[in-house]
DNA sequence: TTACTTGCAAACGGTTTGCATCGAG
DNA sequence: CTCGATGCAAACCGTTTGCAAGTAA
């Protein structure tokens, strides 16, 4: 069953670009008139996580950013550092070559993770500090 | 100046393949007779960080573990799950296939994390659970 | 009613910071 | 003496949980 906070967040993360933290979805929300509270948010993350409708990216300060998947198939990200939008890319090159590693030191992969962040076009046509 | 603090953890750290949480180095400290305060780790560990004297890894329940750094090369992490022992791999086919890629979709890289997990042979073959 | 969902507030856990003390130069 | 290093305890912050009230079937 989908429960009324698990709706509200799918519409929040809605067609987001970029990753949002469970206090920004509930922010929006909020904003929205929603009167979901911020605990039924970071469960309806985890709910959605688990069925494998939200794909859940980890920032280096430790936060949780969350996004719906837009390819159920095992994908990596490649985010803008500037406005957060996020391309979900395949690595059917990367996935052979970490088998082929962890085979080669007798390792049995269980999981790997590859995001990569940078700027967009958009975002380095806009502030032109870079060349 | 290299700091009273830093230098006990740099020997905590010592010669371990695993990633150390910072309590667990003040743990260590501590059973070995260290007086080294919880804090004085945590700033240690971030100034020996920017100096690139440690790597740091985040574990998937976001918190941070550290170890020396085997190559000052750019390198990234295989770790077992089950010992944490981890081995440094270079990706050089991956790196090209990340510049690829951030130029297919006009992006700008700055910097990206490739992290594999799974299980050591010698760990397997203590738990033959995997066939 | 029964089972599940909610929201508040408190608890948690890792990390950081304020502040007074200690120690090297 | 002066300045940086240190340690304790409190503050922080995102996240989780206990619990009582609300809701659908």
């Amino acid at each position: 069953m989908t429960t009324k906070a698990q709706r509200a967040v799918l519409d929040a993360l809605g067609g987001s670009l970029t990753f949002l933290s469970a206090q920004d979805i509930h922010a929006a929300l909020r904003a929205a008139g929603s009167p979901v509270g911020l605990t039924s948010v970071y469960r309806a993350v985890q709910q959605l996580r688990e069925l494998g409708t939200v794909d859940e990216s980890r920032t280096p300060s430790g936060e949780s950013g969350y996004r719906v998947c837009r390819t159920s198939r095992h994908h990596h990200h490649l985010s803008c550092t500037t406005c957060g939008a996020t391309v979900e890319v395949e690595a059917p090159e990367t996935e052979t070559w970490v088998a082929a590693v962890a085979r080669r030191h007798g390792y049995r992969i269980e999981s790997h993770v590859l995001e990569l962040a940078g700027t967009c076009r958009a975002c380095r046509t806009r502030v032109p500090s870079a060349t």
